[in-house]
DNA sequence: TATCGTTATATAAATAAAAATATAACGATA
DNA sequence: TATCGTTATATTTTTATTTATATAACGATA
């Protein structure tokens, strides 16, 4: 009978209509168009293809009833995109949602009796 | 300015040397081990191959020192798999933090303003 | 008004994951 | 010792997912 020592690891996302709508991966991606102004460029540093991230912000912004991202073609530099204050209020409260997890998984680390 | 309602959901599991071990899916499959005393039918109950079945058996085995589930092939009814002593305190444990973690879940549901 | 890089969209190609199939090993028991 | 259904394993086939490629639309600005 000895002790096997584990972490307590897991991942948590807000769901709106009982699907996933933002998530680690989502908010990140967010962030990272605010800080670009570019979809693509979020993209290119999350290594992922723009039509993966477009997929991504169109199911984020289809899910809400406030825009959340706000795209633009054309003009000064061939398009733009900004997060709306709605957006950043969905950011800074996932974020801190995802700090209490964190409390929460490293609280439950421990080990088991085997 | 109004509401967004959301329903926090999210996945929690047991990590040993840095990987996944344990996970809601995999506990359900030792549990229907334990009830049928087969992995094929626990797999056949859950949907998946047995090939997926054994490869999981196969992975939470070689994770802790102590066996968790022991199969045996021939004989009376062709074979069969226990659960181990070691392996139930794994299932209880888990239930255990599965539990705290829905509560966690529970009390995190809210809205956002956007 | 021609150019630019991005958004938006569709389709094809490539990769990865899952499922299906096949086969040997096994040991109680009839 | 022949049979049975399961474990254990490898290989093939299928399906699903991801990535790559192509192209049109767009509007500020040079």
């Amino acid at each position: 009978m000895e002790d096997a020592p584990y972490n307590l690891n897991g991942r948590i996302w807000m769901e709106v209509n009982s699907g996933k709508v933002l998530g680690h991966g989502r908010v990140e991606l967010l962030e990272r168009i605010q800080a670009s102004g570019s979809i693509r460029q979020a993209a290119l540093q999350m290594k992922m293809s723009y039509k993966q991230a477009w997929d991504l912000v169109n199911h984020i912004n289809s899910n809400f009833e406030s825009p959340i991202v706000i795209s633009h073609r054309g003009g000064k530099g061939g398009g733009n995109a900004v997060v709306t204050e709605a957006g950043l209020n969905l950011i800074s409260h996932f974020h801190l949602l995802q700090e209490k997890f964190n409390a929460f998984l490293k609280e439950n680390n421990g080990s088991v009796q085997i």
